[in-house]
RNA sequence: GCCCUUAUAGUUUAAUGGUUAGAACGUAGCUUUUUCGUAGCUUCGGCGAGAGUUCAAUUCUCUCUAAGGGUACCA
């Protein structure tokens, strides 16, 4: 046992088997959020990173890795638990002008500074052996030899009686010939829960009491050696002092079995506080599942048969296509996603990274699911956009509801956005951006990578209208394709080339002329040259720069002209001209005429 | 089925035993802008139902309803 207890302990105790779900991200960051608190008020709060790995078929070592990686890059640090080294995003609303991936430091998170470690379940099973041997000696736990096949019978006979199963050790059972016949049969040994109600202090939702009827005697080791959650749970918090355990609701039931442990091991009960869940804004589970559901109704709407992508086999497709549950990996279903121009539904963490999500945008999000600061500002709207600092300072358990969430993604998006265009700088969005794109979306990282003046135009150009990393590409996606790789759209042809008074072809031979005729390609001479133009000839600027978007773009949008026209050479911005008026000089159907 | 939890606009939520229940996202519209976007203004929209306590209930109590969680040798 630590020799020095800290006054608050919290922990997040993952199993490593996928990537961090954004609910599991919260459960963290408020874990978090309390322990940091406790540092705001000089205590000593710590929060703590666990492995449970006690499912040998579930867990995987890369999992684990990636889920360290996602917290991480959230900003969501951990003071003790496994090791990890890299280098840390900053919190959204405290960008400078010279951050970049490269220039920030590395840092070391976890460590076991009071020797409670390791910090892998499957590494402490001595731990659980020495405690499980107490409860056995004490005859408050034992061994029980019945198979699955026979406990579901047993189910399956209460179910059809209509009373609920609940697993008792026999009146008759006798304790040494049990013992005895466990050093040689597979066995696992249960939990003899002792016959009295159990109440749960919890300091969201009060006592909840739980009849003893309703508790039955738990599997605390299983056949093959290891201890289920419900053991390792309480022995490990107790070992390693966790004092607060923040978790979600679905966890309430639990909470009795937990408490009566405790109590047959002599350990203190920890402080519980849990969270109410979050769903889909259709009231569904927000589940890993749903990426694989999304996929199957676009390909059922678009009645695909095969395969989309050839890596994928139409055996393995069909199977999939067909069975509700079956999932794909990740990269494959990614893929299919690709082929259909599909945006597939953000899960886990990782998944809103991809999507150009701001890991602090995402922390002051999912920090409101369940909980929000109670302020308002000086002009009485609720405070509600905030940085982990601000999290950090003012999060109190008190003020956890006890209402589930819905996840809408229309407000995150809103957030993300507003911290885009608000929140950083031309040069902050710069270094994100590219930083996002050398990680998915390496044709434009490329591109950024061959002329750095040219990428923070981009990014000057992309910012003010970017919701998402991955979507300010698409404002500046007119630069990276050839003069001649794009169609028109047809309707701003008609309307600002072929229509009005000029028709917007007759201005661009003279624009072209005074583009022609600048010697600094850049922003603002080429705005100064467009202006020129317009007001030379009478002109409002709509008259002249929309013809000249669709000759550099093919449609009436893009970002303002001097940084858009910046963004290409001079030589494609000449050629993207004659291009335009080659192909509005064809007579072309009724818009001749017109 | 049984146990547990919850219930304020479409969503996240604030406040409150007593005149018009406040905000954010969203919706619709207007204004500014070379387009888009941004910004600003306006608009729409809420106390799940029923009893009870009380002079008075969205707020306290009960019932119902609905939603969710649990009911594993998963966590």
């Amino acid at each position: 046992m630590p020799d020095h207890q800290p006054a608050l302990i919290t922990r997040f105790a993952p199993s490593p088997t996928g990537h961090l779900h954004i609910g599991g991200a919260r459960t963290a960051l408020f874990c978090w959020a309390l322990a940091h608190n406790a540092k705001r008020n000089d205590a000593d709060g710590r929060f703590l990173l666990r492995i449970e790995d006690t499912d040998q078929a579930r867990s995987s070592e890369d999992a684990a890795k990636g889920i360290l990686e996602d917290l991480a890059w959230l900003g969501i640090t951990w003071d003790e638990g496994p090791h990890w080294v890299g280098r840390l995003s900053e919190p959204s609303a405290s960008f400078s002008s010279d951050v970049g991936s490269e220039s920030r430091p590395t840092q070391t998170l976890g460590g076991d500074p009071r020797n409670v470690g390791p910090f892998n379940q499957s590494q402490r099973m001595d731990l659980y052996a020495e405690h499980l041997q107490r409860l056995i000696d004490a005859d408050l736990a034992y061994p029980a030899f019945d198979t699955p096949d026979e406990l579901a019978a047993m189910r399956k006979a209460a179910e059809a009686e209509k009373r609920s199963f609940i697993y008792r050790r026999a009146d008759d059972y006798n304790r040494d010939a049990a013992l005895e016949r466990a050093m040689t049969e597979p066995h696992v040994i249960r939990f003899r829960m002792p016959p009295e109600p159990v109440t749960v202090s919890d300091d969201v939702l009060g006592e909840v009491t739980f009849p003893y009827e309703e508790l039955d005697d738990l599997v605390i080791r299983k056949a093959d050696g290891f201890p289920t959650y419900h053991f390792a749970v309480v022995v490990d918090d107790a070992l390693m002092g966790v004092t607060h355990v923040l978790r979600g609701q679905e966890h309430l039931n639990n909470s009795p079995r937990h408490v009566a442990l405790q109590r047959a091991l002599g350990f203190e009960s920890p402080r519980f506080a849990h969270m109410p869940l979050i769903f889909n804004i259709d009231g569904t589970k927000m589940s890993k599942r749903d990426k694989d559901k999304a996929a199957k109704k676009a390909i059922r709407d678009a009645k695909l048969d095969n395969s989309p992508v050839e890596a994928i086999d139409n055996d393995t497709f069909a199977t999939w296509l067909k069975d509700k549950a079956r999932q794909l990996p990740r990269e494959q279903l990614g893929a299919i996603a690709t082929a259909i121009d599909l945006q597939l539904p953000e899960i886990d963490v990782e998944d809103f990274r991809a999507a150009g999500y701001l890991p602090g945008v995402i922390c002051n999000f999912i920090a409101l699911l369940g909980w929000n600061p109670g302020l308002k500002d000086a002009e009485g709207h609720d405070v509600e956009r905030f940085d982990m600092d601000f999290l950090a300072e003012k999060f109190s358990v008190d003020r956890i509801g006890k209402s589930n969430a819905k996840f809408d993604r229309d407000k995150l998006l809103a957030f993300n956005a507003h911290t885009l265009q608000h929140d950083l700088t031309d040069e902050a969005f710069a270094a994100e951006w590219l930083a996002w794109a050398q990680r998915f979306d390496n044709e434009l990282a490329t591109w950024a990578n061959a002329d750095q003046t040219r990428w923070t135009r981009a990014a000057a150009a992309a910012r003010p209208r970017a919701k998402t990393l991955r979507d300010a590409h698409e404002a500046i996606a007119f630069a990276l394709i050839a003069d001649d790789a794009f169609d028109y759209d047809d309707k701003a042809v008609n309307k600002f080339l072929l229509k009005g008074e000029p028709a917007g072809k007759d201005v661009l031979p003279d624009l072209r002329a005074a583009l022609d005729a600048i010697d600094d390609w850049s922003p603002d001479p080429i705005d100064a040259a467009i202006a020129n133009r317009a007001e030379s000839r009478d002109l409002g600027m709509g008259k002249v720069a929309q013809p000249l978007r669709i000759a550099l773009t093919g449609a009436a949008v893009s970002p303002p002209l001097g940084l858009s026209l910046s963004l290409l050479a001079k030589q494609s911005v000449l050629a993207r001209i004659d291009r335009c008026a080659e192909a509005t000089a064809r007579p072309s159907n009724e818009a001749t005429k017109a």
